[in-house]
DNA sequence: AGCACGCCGACT
DNA sequence: GTCGGCGTGCTC
């Protein structure tokens, strides 16, 4: 007796089918169950869905169905909460159910079958009882209460601490109380980047062992990644700590869900599905308390979540608003730092008042020579990597423009080269002008390689407290490329070997430096004249990010100082800057996004479209904003009219958007759902031919 | 997306 | 005479 099910597969929107297919199986297959099934010529992993999950199974149209060829029963079903929150992520971010089911899997898995997964399982370590280390410091009086709180309310939690205040401490205390409920309970705790995962990992392994810790991001290879899923997914892992992909590790006794740093924009895919990871964080924890409830009616259990920042994101800071006024998230504040250590001092320079062309005021020369006269560390840094942005000829005009983007090639001085940081050519420094044979093309602008040969030239002739030669380091992307090169140039700076640290916002993040007397922001300006409504969020928290790094050892005796050089000293940011107050930066922009109707309180999608010619890109997006009359939700949803891109071209394809912005997050999604179905039915009309690439793109981070 | 089938140029 | 270029079309 034979019976249908439905399987997710991944399949892309493109395809005409939906993305769950029907087979017919020997035995009745519970919803999660892994499968091997064929499709088409081949044979892949498939998830037997069920229906009670929102999503369309295509009808077979009476063909007879193939059968289900492998079951892999070895592993536990994929949970019904992992499952909605997949559906739901499908749906919103306008994807098929199917093909992100599967895309967020290990590769490894989607290759596995039935003997070579018995093999892995083989190898399946289960932890015991999670042994406690006792380590620790007395918590601070403001971290006893966000923990208490986080314990005693049902959140979810927005916990607003200082650099320095202890966040992590909060995350450790949180995961050991939800251990202590339920000792198989599973805790995941994201961060924004692969380079924060080992220090991070480190401190959790040390509270509750190695053995109780798995990493999950992409920077392991298939097989470990393998490893870690199947551990989790086994229950066996009971802390999983991972970058953005990891909200949707299977985790059958999920407890606790702790984001780090959930303003960092890190946490937005930017490719296939463009999901927010803290937004489903949050979501994701509701699905699985819901999933409790409904096994146990009276039951206490839940799955809390934890957003936690110094400066976080607008979204979320409103969120957390006072309940009467309609939040949704509680608030824990932790202003204080730990110990003694004070928030650094910030000085702004006027660099209207220097001499033109001037890189480094003299004053900050000076200040960083006192800091490292006192054996202290300075670390300066500028958003922008190589020697200059541009060459150019001061006789003809000529710039380095990339031949196949609209952008300049960066000059970059260690190799003589001139590269495109959009598509990737790259080619000597010419000995002239190309179009002009005029030998003297000059740099313009500054890099971080500038900056770098600048201050050793300043800073000649000074020594160290005990007579040595100043050292300096530059850290950015062309500096660790190589695999360990990171962690070889943090030792160094950590064993202080280095004085002063230049590099880009790579260093502003999370490493946890203790000897830096001095930051400098050598040209933040950029973002203050960005046409992105979001750029003075991002420059507000990377400048608190950086300042976070000063003076974090406790009973200095000089007070840390973080120096800006700007030319708009008393913008309201670097004011609110000044004072570390981040709830006044906050009222102001959320006043300002208020006013101009933009988010938190409006919702935004953006449609990109990328063809061979701008025109064509445009006309697709024009084309299929025209054909939307008459969608559902039409109404209460505004389409902008097509527009280039800001970066237009990159590697020759002409990019082009359209903004689709409601007051009302349902009637856009509603909108989106049926607009979809136009899209691919104006890309595949006559004039819609030739290359289009589009995509949508839900809560667009940059616009 | 894969992976087939299908119809035209340089090679063991 | 075949190997293979990637254009179109299908996958329960």
């Amino acid at each position: 007796m034979t019976q249908p099910v439905s399987v997710a597969v991944s399949l892309p929107a493109h395809s005409a089918l939906g993305s769950t297919l029907s087979y017919e199986s020997e035995a009745p297959l519970a919803p999660g169950t892994l499968v091997r099934v064929p499709l088409g010529a081949r044979e892949c992993l498939g998830i037997v869905w069920d229906d009670a999950v929102p999503t369309a199974t295509a009808d077979a149209g009476g063909a007879a169905l193939r059968p289900v060829a492998d079951v892999l029963d070895a592993l536990p079903p994929l949970t019904a909460p992992w499952r909605m929150l997949v559906a739901f992520a499908a749906g919103y971010y306008q994807r098929q159910v199917g093909e992100l089911a599967l895309a967020v899997l290990p590769q490894a898995l989607r290759e596995l079958d039935r003997t070579q997964l018995a093999r892995r399982l083989k190898k399946r370590k289960p932890a015991g009882r999670v042994e406690f280390a006792p380590d620790s410091i007395a918590p601070t009086p403001e971290q006893a209460l966000a923990i208490a709180r986080i314990h005693a309310e049902n959140g979810p939690f927005l916990l607003f601490g200082a650099t320095g205040s202890g966040k992590t401490e909060v995350y450790l205390r949180a995961a050991a109380q939800a251990l202590h409920d339920d000792p198989a309970a599973q805790v995941l705790v994201m961060v924004p980047e692969i380079n924060l995962t080992p220090q991070l990992e480190a401190r959790f392994a040390a509270r509750f062992g190695a053995g109780a810790v798995v990493a999950l991001h992409s920077g392991l290879t298939h097989p470990q990644r393998l490893q870690s899923w199947l551990a989790a997914h086994a229950g066996d892992a009971r802390i999983v700590l991972g970058t953005r992909l990891a909200v949707f590790a299977s985790m059958p006794r999920l407890r606790l869900i702790v984001v780090d740093e959930e303003h960092d924009p890190s946490y937005k895919q930017q490719e296939g599905a463009r999901y927010s990871a803290r937004d489903l964080a949050v979501l994701r924890g509701k699905l699985e308390t819901d999933a409790l409830r409904e096994q146990d009616p009276g039951g206490t259990a839940m799955c809390r979540v934890v957003l936690g920042s110094a400066t976080p994101s607008l979204e979320s800071w409103h969120h957390s608003r006072p309940a009467e006024d309609g939040g949704r998230y509680v608030r824990l504040a932790m202003p204080s730092r730990i110990g003694d250590a004070v928030l650094p001092r910030v000085r702004r320079v006027d660099m209207r008042l220097q001499p033109r062309g001037t890189r480094i005021a003299p004053v900050l020369v000076d200040a960083i020579a006192e800091v490292v006269a006192r054996g202290e560390q300075a670390m300066l840094f500028l958003n922008r990597r190589g020697y200059a942005p541009v060459l150019h000829c001061t006789d003809c005009g000529w710039k380095s423009d990339c031949p196949h983007c609209s952008a300049f090639q960066v000059f970059h001085k260690i190799d003589r080269s001139l590269r495109c940081h959009h598509c990737g050519t790259a080619g000597r420094v010419p000995r002239g002008c190309p179009s002009c044979g005029n030998p003297d093309i000059v740099p313009m602008g500054q890099g971080t390689e500038q900056l770098e040969e600048q201050l050793a030239a300043l800073l000649a002739g000074l020594t160290r407290p005990d007579g040595s030669p100043l050292r300096l380091l530059r850290i950015d992307a062309d500096s660790v490329r190589h695999k360990g090169a990171l962690e070889a140039q943090l030792a160094q700076v950590h064993a202080g070997e280095v004085d002063v640290l230049v590099g880009t916002q790579m260093i502003a993040k999370g490493h946890d430096f203790r000897r830096i007397g001095l930051v400098a922001a050598v040209n933040p300006d950029g973002a203050l004249f960005s046409s992105d409504f979001r750029a003075p969020e991002r420059l507000f928290a990377l400048l608190m990010q950086a300042a976070g790094r000063a003076g974090r050892a406790p009973g200095r005796e000089q007070r840390a100082e973080m120096w800006l050089q700007t030319a708009v000293p008393d913008h309201a940011l670097f004011a609110a800057l000044k004072h570390h107050d981040f709830p006044a930066f906050a009222a102001q922009q959320l006043a300002e996004r208020a006013q101009a109707a933009l988010p938190p309180f409006t919702y935004q999608a953006l449609v990109r479209a990328e063809a061979r010619t701008q025109e064509v890109a445009q006309g697709f997006l024009s084309a299929a904003s025209a054909a939307a009359d008459g969608l559902p939700a039409r109404d209460a949803v505004t389409l902008y009219p097509a527009v280039p891109m800001s970066l237009q071209r990159i590697a020759n394809m002409e990019r082009a958007q359209m903004l689709v912005e409601s007051a009302s997050r349902p009637a856009l999604q509603h909108f989106l759902a049926h607009w979809q179905g136009t899209l691919h039915a104006t890309r595949a009309q006559p004039a819609g031919k030739g290359l289009i690439r589009w995509a949508i793109d839900v809560d667009p981070l940059a616009i």
